[in-house]
DNA sequence: TATTTCTTTTGATCTATGTCAAAAACTAAA
DNA sequence: TTTAGTTTTTGACATAGATCAAAAGAAATA
Protein backbone atom coordinates (compact mmCIF):
# COMPACT_ATOMS: atom_id res chain seq x y z
CA UNK A 1 0.00 0.00 0.00
CA UNK A 2 1.22 3.33 -0.80
CA UNK A 3 1.51 6.21 1.89
CA UNK A 4 -1.50 8.24 0.45
CA UNK A 5 -3.78 5.17 0.65
CA UNK A 6 -2.42 4.41 4.38
CA UNK A 7 -3.01 8.18 5.21
CA UNK A 8 -6.39 8.16 4.23
CA UNK A 9 -7.43 4.49 6.00
CA UNK A 10 -6.79 5.99 9.64
CA UNK A 11 -8.56 9.71 8.54
CA UNK A 12 -10.23 11.12 5.76
CA UNK A 13 -8.08 13.88 4.43
CA UNK A 14 -9.09 15.95 1.75
CA UNK A 15 -6.81 15.63 -0.96
CA UNK A 16 -5.15 18.90 -1.03
CA UNK A 17 -3.87 17.95 2.78
CA UNK A 18 -2.74 14.35 1.43
CA UNK A 19 -0.65 16.39 -0.87
CA UNK A 20 0.85 18.66 1.65
CA UNK A 21 1.30 15.67 3.83
CA UNK A 22 3.33 13.50 1.57
CA UNK A 23 5.32 16.18 -0.16
CA UNK A 24 6.82 15.95 3.63
CA UNK A 25 7.99 12.45 3.59
CA UNK A 26 11.41 11.39 1.34
CA UNK A 27 11.35 7.84 0.25
CA UNK A 28 14.48 6.16 0.76
CA UNK A 29 15.61 2.46 -0.41
CA UNK A 30 17.27 0.54 2.46
CA UNK A 31 19.70 -2.70 1.73
CA UNK A 32 19.13 -5.85 4.14
CA UNK A 33 20.19 -5.68 7.71
CA UNK A 34 21.26 -2.03 7.19
CA UNK A 35 20.00 0.28 10.47
CA UNK A 36 17.90 3.11 10.38
CA UNK A 37 19.37 3.70 14.12
CA UNK A 38 22.00 2.83 16.57
CA UNK A 39 21.15 2.68 20.08
CA UNK A 40 22.07 6.05 21.43
CA UNK A 41 20.67 7.92 18.81
CA UNK A 42 18.03 10.07 18.76
CA UNK A 43 15.56 8.96 16.31
CA UNK A 44 14.46 11.83 14.46
CA UNK A 45 12.21 10.41 12.18
CA UNK A 46 8.82 8.47 11.27
CA UNK A 47 9.02 5.99 8.70
CA UNK A 48 6.64 4.37 6.90
CA UNK A 49 7.54 1.05 5.20
CA UNK A 50 6.14 0.52 1.79
CA UNK A 51 7.92 -2.74 0.91
CA UNK A 52 10.05 -4.72 3.23
CA UNK A 53 10.54 -5.29 7.26
CA UNK A 54 11.74 -4.16 9.95
CA UNK A 55 12.72 -4.78 13.85
CA UNK A 56 13.73 -2.62 16.67
CA UNK A 57 15.83 -4.55 19.30
CA UNK A 58 17.86 -4.01 22.02
CA UNK A 59 21.67 -5.21 22.96
CA UNK A 60 22.04 -6.70 25.82
CA UNK A 61 25.28 -5.93 27.92
CA UNK A 62 26.18 -9.87 27.02
CA UNK A 63 25.62 -8.97 23.72
CA UNK A 64 22.41 -10.66 22.70
CA UNK A 65 20.26 -9.05 20.93
CA UNK A 66 16.44 -8.85 22.24
CA UNK A 67 13.73 -7.84 19.79
CA UNK A 68 11.40 -6.02 20.31
CA UNK A 69 8.85 -5.24 17.71
CA UNK A 70 8.49 -6.38 13.82
CA UNK A 71 7.30 -3.47 11.34
CA UNK A 72 5.37 -4.95 8.54
CA UNK A 73 4.33 -3.38 5.35
CA UNK A 74 1.86 -0.49 5.60
CA UNK A 75 3.00 0.38 9.15
CA UNK A 76 4.47 3.02 10.51
CA UNK A 77 8.41 2.14 11.94
CA UNK A 78 10.23 4.44 14.85
CA UNK A 79 11.90 4.32 18.19
CA UNK A 80 8.60 5.62 19.78
CA UNK A 81 9.96 7.18 22.48
CA UNK A 82 13.21 8.45 21.03
CA UNK A 83 11.12 10.05 18.29
CA UNK A 84 8.55 11.69 20.61
CA UNK A 85 10.30 12.61 23.50
CA UNK A 86 13.64 13.17 21.64
CA UNK A 87 15.89 11.28 24.13
CA UNK A 88 18.31 8.88 23.19
CA UNK A 89 17.18 5.45 22.07
CA UNK A 90 17.46 2.19 23.56
CA UNK A 91 16.88 0.23 20.31
CA UNK A 92 18.48 -0.46 17.25
CA UNK A 93 16.04 0.31 14.23
CA UNK A 94 16.48 -2.22 11.28
CA UNK A 95 15.47 -3.58 7.89
CA UNK A 96 15.25 -7.26 8.24
CA UNK A 97 14.82 -7.35 3.60
CA UNK A 98 15.68 -4.83 0.63
CA UNK A 99 12.91 -2.40 1.62
CA UNK A 100 11.56 0.85 0.52
CA UNK A 101 10.62 3.35 3.63
CA UNK A 102 9.20 6.93 3.43
CA UNK A 103 10.28 8.99 6.16
CA UNK A 104 9.36 12.01 7.73
CA UNK A 105 11.32 14.35 9.98
CA UNK A 106 10.37 15.23 13.68
CA UNK A 107 10.23 18.91 12.98
CA UNK A 108 7.95 18.19 9.51
CA UNK A 109 5.57 16.30 11.33
CA UNK A 110 5.17 18.88 14.49
CA UNK A 111 4.31 21.57 11.67
CA UNK A 112 1.58 18.99 10.34
CA UNK A 113 0.41 18.08 13.28
CA UNK A 114 -0.12 21.93 13.93
CA UNK A 115 -1.06 23.12 10.69
CA UNK A 116 -3.61 20.30 10.19
CA UNK A 117 -6.55 18.76 12.83
CA UNK A 118 -6.91 16.43 10.95
CA UNK A 119 -2.98 15.68 10.99
CA UNK A 120 -3.32 15.65 14.98
CA UNK A 121 -5.80 13.38 14.97
CA UNK A 122 -4.17 11.11 12.59
CA UNK A 123 -1.27 11.13 15.60
CA UNK A 124 -3.53 10.60 18.16
CA UNK A 125 -5.68 7.33 16.33
CA UNK A 126 -1.83 6.11 15.07
CA UNK A 127 -0.86 5.92 19.36
CA UNK A 128 -3.64 4.12 20.39
CA UNK A 129 -3.78 1.76 17.84
CA UNK A 130 0.24 1.31 18.79
CA UNK A 131 -0.81 1.29 22.01
CA UNK A 132 -3.43 -1.40 21.91
CA UNK A 133 -0.93 -3.55 19.71
CA UNK A 134 1.58 -3.28 22.83
CA UNK A 135 -1.10 -4.04 25.21
CA UNK A 136 -1.52 -7.15 24.24
CA UNK A 137 1.85 -8.24 23.44
CA UNK A 138 1.82 -7.07 27.07
CA UNK A 139 -0.33 -9.50 28.46
CA UNK A 140 0.79 -12.39 26.41
CA UNK A 141 4.74 -12.04 27.93
CA UNK A 142 2.76 -11.28 31.61
CA UNK A 143 0.45 -14.25 32.40
CA UNK A 144 0.74 -16.64 29.43
CA UNK A 145 3.17 -19.68 28.97
CA UNK A 146 5.21 -20.07 25.90
CA UNK A 147 3.10 -21.98 23.77
CA UNK A 148 0.59 -19.06 24.29
CA UNK A 149 2.79 -16.70 23.61
CA UNK A 150 3.64 -18.05 20.10
CA UNK A 151 -0.07 -18.58 19.32
CA UNK A 152 -0.48 -14.90 20.10
CA UNK A 153 2.20 -13.83 17.85
CA UNK A 154 0.55 -16.03 15.05
CA UNK A 155 -2.34 -13.86 15.19
CA UNK A 156 0.17 -10.22 15.37
CA UNK A 157 2.38 -11.40 12.35
CA UNK A 158 0.48 -14.05 10.41
CA UNK A 159 3.22 -14.70 7.78
CA UNK A 160 6.72 -13.75 9.80
CA UNK A 161 8.06 -16.96 10.17
CA UNK A 162 8.59 -17.67 7.01
CA UNK A 163 10.70 -14.59 6.47
CA UNK A 164 12.93 -13.71 9.60
CA UNK A 165 15.20 -15.75 11.57
CA UNK A 166 13.84 -17.93 14.48
CA UNK A 167 15.70 -16.77 16.78
CA UNK A 168 14.48 -12.73 16.25
CA UNK A 169 10.91 -14.12 16.69
CA UNK A 170 12.05 -16.05 20.13
CA UNK A 171 13.32 -12.87 21.52
CA UNK A 172 10.07 -10.97 20.67
CA UNK A 173 8.29 -13.46 22.74
CA UNK A 174 10.63 -13.36 25.70
CA UNK A 175 11.42 -17.03 25.07
CA UNK A 176 14.72 -18.76 24.17
CA UNK A 177 15.05 -19.82 20.37
CA UNK A 178 15.41 -24.07 21.84
CA UNK A 179 12.03 -23.64 23.47
CA UNK A 180 10.66 -21.72 20.71
CA UNK A 181 12.08 -24.60 17.78
CA UNK A 182 10.63 -27.11 20.61
CA UNK A 183 7.15 -25.44 20.21
CA UNK A 184 6.90 -25.21 16.79
CA UNK A 185 8.12 -29.27 16.56
CA UNK A 186 5.50 -30.18 18.50
CA UNK A 187 3.04 -27.53 16.70
CA UNK A 188 3.37 -29.32 13.43
CA UNK A 189 3.77 -32.70 14.85
CA UNK A 190 -0.13 -32.02 16.40
CA UNK A 191 -1.76 -31.21 12.36
CA UNK B 1 -3.73 18.31 41.36
CA UNK B 2 -6.85 19.52 40.27
CA UNK B 3 -8.67 18.21 36.54
CA UNK B 4 -7.97 21.51 35.16
CA UNK B 5 -3.89 22.32 36.17
CA UNK B 6 -3.82 18.70 34.74
CA UNK B 7 -4.79 19.54 31.23
CA UNK B 8 -2.79 22.40 31.55
CA UNK B 9 0.34 20.34 32.55
CA UNK B 10 0.00 18.43 28.78
CA UNK B 11 -1.29 21.03 26.76
CA UNK B 12 -1.16 24.86 26.93
CA UNK B 13 -5.06 25.38 27.34
CA UNK B 14 -6.71 29.02 26.86
CA UNK B 15 -8.43 29.78 29.62
CA UNK B 16 -12.29 29.46 28.08
CA UNK B 17 -11.04 26.31 26.51
CA UNK B 18 -10.20 24.49 29.93
CA UNK B 19 -14.11 26.05 31.04
CA UNK B 20 -15.27 24.29 27.59
CA UNK B 21 -13.28 20.95 28.72
CA UNK B 22 -14.21 20.55 31.81
CA UNK B 23 -17.82 21.34 32.07
CA UNK B 24 -17.64 17.64 30.32
CA UNK B 25 -16.43 16.02 33.23
CA UNK B 26 -18.78 14.65 36.01
CA UNK B 27 -17.31 14.13 39.72
CA UNK B 28 -17.97 10.22 41.19
CA UNK B 29 -17.11 9.54 44.49
CA UNK B 30 -16.08 5.71 44.66
CA UNK B 31 -15.71 3.73 47.51
CA UNK B 32 -12.90 0.97 47.89
CA UNK B 33 -13.00 -2.03 46.23
CA UNK B 34 -15.93 -0.81 44.20
CA UNK B 35 -15.90 -1.51 40.30
CA UNK B 36 -15.91 1.07 37.63
CA UNK B 37 -15.90 -1.68 34.47
CA UNK B 38 -17.01 -5.08 34.21
CA UNK B 39 -15.06 -7.46 32.12
CA UNK B 40 -17.23 -7.94 28.67
CA UNK B 41 -18.24 -4.38 29.53
CA UNK B 42 -17.51 -1.71 26.74
CA UNK B 43 -15.75 0.75 28.88
CA UNK B 44 -17.47 4.15 27.81
CA UNK B 45 -15.73 6.84 30.40
CA UNK B 46 -12.20 7.92 30.45
CA UNK B 47 -11.53 9.01 34.10
CA UNK B 48 -9.20 11.48 36.52
CA UNK B 49 -8.08 10.39 39.11
CA UNK B 50 -7.82 13.12 41.88
CA UNK B 51 -7.71 11.35 44.71
CA UNK B 52 -7.55 7.53 45.36
CA UNK B 53 -5.90 4.64 43.29
CA UNK B 54 -6.91 2.67 40.97
CA UNK B 55 -5.82 -0.61 39.04
CA UNK B 56 -6.92 -2.57 35.85
CA UNK B 57 -6.66 -6.47 36.27
CA UNK B 58 -7.57 -9.52 34.37
CA UNK B 59 -9.56 -12.26 35.97
CA UNK B 60 -7.97 -15.91 34.70
CA UNK B 61 -9.86 -19.07 34.24
CA UNK B 62 -8.81 -20.67 37.02
CA UNK B 63 -9.98 -17.39 39.03
CA UNK B 64 -7.00 -15.85 39.47
CA UNK B 65 -6.21 -12.06 39.20
CA UNK B 66 -3.68 -10.50 37.08
CA UNK B 67 -3.26 -6.87 37.77
CA UNK B 68 -2.55 -4.88 34.37
CA UNK B 69 -1.86 -1.61 35.42
CA UNK B 70 -1.86 0.91 38.07
CA UNK B 71 -3.85 4.61 37.86
CA UNK B 72 -2.48 6.39 40.61
CA UNK B 73 -3.36 10.27 41.34
CA UNK B 74 -3.33 12.65 38.67
CA UNK B 75 -3.17 10.27 35.80
CA UNK B 76 -6.06 9.35 33.19
CA UNK B 77 -7.51 5.76 33.60
CA UNK B 78 -9.33 3.79 31.49
CA UNK B 79 -9.63 0.35 29.70
CA UNK B 80 -7.82 1.72 26.73
CA UNK B 81 -8.64 -0.35 23.86
CA UNK B 82 -12.01 -1.03 25.26
CA UNK B 83 -13.15 2.88 25.27
CA UNK B 84 -11.12 3.44 22.22
CA UNK B 85 -11.92 0.72 20.32
CA UNK B 86 -15.48 0.38 21.67
CA UNK B 87 -15.15 -3.72 21.94
CA UNK B 88 -15.93 -5.67 25.36
CA UNK B 89 -13.38 -4.52 28.22
CA UNK B 90 -11.11 -7.89 28.90
CA UNK B 91 -10.10 -6.03 32.21
CA UNK B 92 -11.75 -5.04 35.50
CA UNK B 93 -11.28 -1.29 36.64
CA UNK B 94 -11.60 -0.93 40.25
CA UNK B 95 -10.39 1.69 42.84
CA UNK B 96 -8.53 0.28 45.42
CA UNK B 97 -9.68 3.00 48.11
CA UNK B 98 -12.11 5.48 48.85
CA UNK B 99 -11.46 7.72 45.93
CA UNK B 100 -12.72 10.61 43.87
CA UNK B 101 -12.54 10.41 40.29
CA UNK B 102 -13.89 12.48 36.60
CA UNK B 103 -15.63 10.67 34.26
CA UNK B 104 -16.01 12.05 30.67
CA UNK B 105 -18.10 9.97 28.00
CA UNK B 106 -16.96 8.55 25.02
CA UNK B 107 -19.20 10.66 23.20
CA UNK B 108 -18.23 13.88 25.05
CA UNK B 109 -14.66 13.30 24.35
CA UNK B 110 -14.86 12.84 20.85
CA UNK B 111 -16.61 15.94 20.86
CA UNK B 112 -14.40 17.78 22.45
CA UNK B 113 -11.56 16.21 20.14
CA UNK B 114 -13.54 17.79 16.78
CA UNK B 115 -13.86 20.73 18.40
CA UNK B 116 -10.77 22.18 19.75
CA UNK B 117 -7.14 21.64 17.93
CA UNK B 118 -5.54 21.43 21.40
CA UNK B 119 -7.67 18.82 23.02
CA UNK B 120 -6.87 16.71 20.03
CA UNK B 121 -3.58 17.46 20.56
CA UNK B 122 -3.78 16.70 24.32
CA UNK B 123 -5.18 13.40 23.57
CA UNK B 124 -2.52 12.24 21.08
CA UNK B 125 -0.01 13.42 24.21
CA UNK B 126 -1.30 11.34 26.36
CA UNK B 127 -1.18 8.25 24.16
CA UNK B 128 1.99 8.60 23.52
CA UNK B 129 2.93 8.81 27.13
CA UNK B 130 0.69 6.16 28.17
CA UNK B 131 2.42 4.42 25.08
CA UNK B 132 6.03 4.93 26.48
CA UNK B 133 5.32 3.84 29.74
CA UNK B 134 3.74 0.47 28.54
CA UNK B 135 7.11 0.05 26.37
CA UNK B 136 8.92 0.32 29.61
CA UNK B 137 6.91 -2.52 31.43
CA UNK B 138 7.25 -4.60 28.18
CA UNK B 139 10.84 -4.48 27.86
CA UNK B 140 10.54 -5.00 31.89
CA UNK B 141 8.30 -8.23 31.25
CA UNK B 142 10.50 -9.43 28.22
CA UNK B 143 14.11 -9.48 29.08
CA UNK B 144 14.32 -8.62 33.21
CA UNK B 145 14.48 -11.07 35.90
CA UNK B 146 12.50 -11.23 39.06
CA UNK B 147 14.61 -9.15 40.60
CA UNK B 148 15.11 -6.67 38.15
CA UNK B 149 11.50 -6.24 36.97
CA UNK B 150 10.50 -5.02 40.94
CA UNK B 151 13.08 -2.08 40.53
CA UNK B 152 11.41 -1.18 37.21
CA UNK B 153 8.26 -0.81 39.32
CA UNK B 154 9.68 0.68 42.02
CA UNK B 155 10.75 4.10 39.43
CA UNK B 156 7.39 3.51 37.61
CA UNK B 157 5.08 3.45 41.09
CA UNK B 158 7.56 4.43 43.44
CA UNK B 159 4.78 4.75 46.55
CA UNK B 160 2.85 1.81 45.70
CA UNK B 161 3.61 -1.10 48.17
CA UNK B 162 2.80 0.79 51.06
CA UNK B 163 -0.66 0.96 49.54
CA UNK B 164 -1.51 -1.97 47.95
CA UNK B 165 -1.25 -5.53 48.32
CA UNK B 166 1.67 -7.31 47.79
CA UNK B 167 -0.41 -9.72 45.74
CA UNK B 168 -1.57 -7.01 42.81
CA UNK B 169 2.11 -6.02 42.47
CA UNK B 170 3.33 -9.86 42.29
CA UNK B 171 0.51 -10.55 39.48
CA UNK B 172 1.73 -6.81 38.20
CA UNK B 173 5.12 -7.70 37.44
CA UNK B 174 4.47 -11.36 36.13
CA UNK B 175 5.44 -13.33 39.31
CA UNK B 176 4.10 -15.37 42.58
CA UNK B 177 3.60 -13.19 45.72
CA UNK B 178 5.76 -15.68 47.09
CA UNK B 179 8.87 -14.46 44.92
CA UNK B 180 7.94 -11.29 45.08
CA UNK B 181 7.91 -11.68 49.41
CA UNK B 182 11.37 -13.26 48.66
CA UNK B 183 12.77 -10.61 46.97
CA UNK B 184 11.61 -7.77 48.87
CA UNK B 185 13.14 -9.81 52.01
CA UNK B 186 16.59 -10.16 50.45
CA UNK B 187 16.52 -6.10 49.28
CA UNK B 188 15.88 -5.20 53.00
CA UNK B 189 18.41 -7.39 54.35
CA UNK B 190 20.82 -5.67 51.86
CA UNK B 191 20.20 -1.91 53.27
C1' DT C 1 -7.88 -6.93 74.69
C1' DA C 2 -9.55 -11.04 72.79
C1' DT C 3 -11.08 -13.07 68.46
C1' DT C 4 -11.52 -13.49 63.82
C1' DT C 5 -10.03 -12.51 59.24
C1' DC C 6 -6.80 -11.11 55.95
C1' DT C 7 -2.00 -10.62 54.34
C1' DT C 8 2.74 -11.81 54.22
C1' DT C 9 6.50 -14.85 55.01
C1' DT C 10 8.89 -19.17 55.11
C1' DG C 11 10.01 -23.97 53.88
C1' DA C 12 9.89 -27.94 50.86
C1' DT C 13 9.30 -29.51 46.55
C1' DC C 14 8.36 -29.34 41.41
C1' DT C 15 8.49 -27.78 36.64
C1' DA C 16 8.82 -24.93 32.61
C1' DT C 17 12.18 -23.02 30.38
C1' DG C 18 17.13 -21.68 30.01
C1' DT C 19 21.92 -22.92 28.77
C1' DC C 20 25.50 -25.33 26.47
C1' DA C 21 27.14 -28.25 22.96
C1' DA C 22 26.78 -30.94 19.07
C1' DA C 23 24.34 -32.69 15.04
C1' DA C 24 21.37 -31.90 11.24
C1' DA C 25 19.29 -29.20 7.79
C1' DC C 26 19.30 -25.60 4.89
C1' DT C 27 21.51 -21.70 1.64
C1' DA C 28 24.66 -19.54 -0.99
C1' DA C 29 28.89 -19.31 -3.24
C1' DA C 30 32.52 -21.23 -5.92
C1' DT D 1 27.72 -30.58 -6.97
C1' DT D 2 31.11 -29.63 -3.61
C1' DT D 3 32.35 -26.43 0.02
C1' DA D 4 31.59 -23.18 3.42
C1' DG D 5 28.51 -20.61 6.08
C1' DT D 6 24.28 -19.99 8.41
C1' DT D 7 20.15 -21.42 10.78
C1' DT D 8 17.47 -24.83 13.13
C1' DT D 9 16.92 -28.90 15.79
C1' DT D 10 18.02 -32.17 19.31
C1' DG D 11 19.90 -33.92 23.73
C1' DA D 12 21.59 -33.49 28.44
C1' DC D 13 21.61 -30.91 32.26
C1' DA D 14 20.86 -26.64 35.30
C1' DT D 15 17.99 -23.21 37.55
C1' DA D 16 14.76 -19.36 38.33
C1' DG D 17 10.69 -19.14 39.80
C1' DA D 18 6.06 -21.70 40.56
C1' DT D 19 3.17 -24.26 43.60
C1' DC D 20 1.46 -26.08 47.88
C1' DA D 21 1.06 -25.92 52.70
C1' DA D 22 1.71 -24.08 56.99
C1' DA D 23 3.29 -20.52 60.23
C1' DA D 24 3.70 -15.77 61.49
C1' DG D 25 2.17 -11.14 61.46
C1' DA D 26 -1.33 -7.29 60.85
C1' DA D 27 -5.65 -5.41 60.78
C1' DA D 28 -10.38 -5.32 61.63
C1' DT D 29 -14.25 -6.43 64.63
C1' DA D 30 -16.55 -7.58 68.70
Amino acid sequence: MILSDFLKTIVPFPQEEITGIVSHFKKETIKKNQNLVKEGQICNKLYFVEKGIGRSFYLKEDGKEVTQWFFIESKMMSSVESFFQQVPSLYYLQMLEDSVVHSIKRDDIDFLFAKYHNMEKFGRLLSTEMLTRVVNKLNALQFQTARERYDYMLTEFPDLSTRVPLGYIASYLGMSQETLSRIRRYDTNKQ
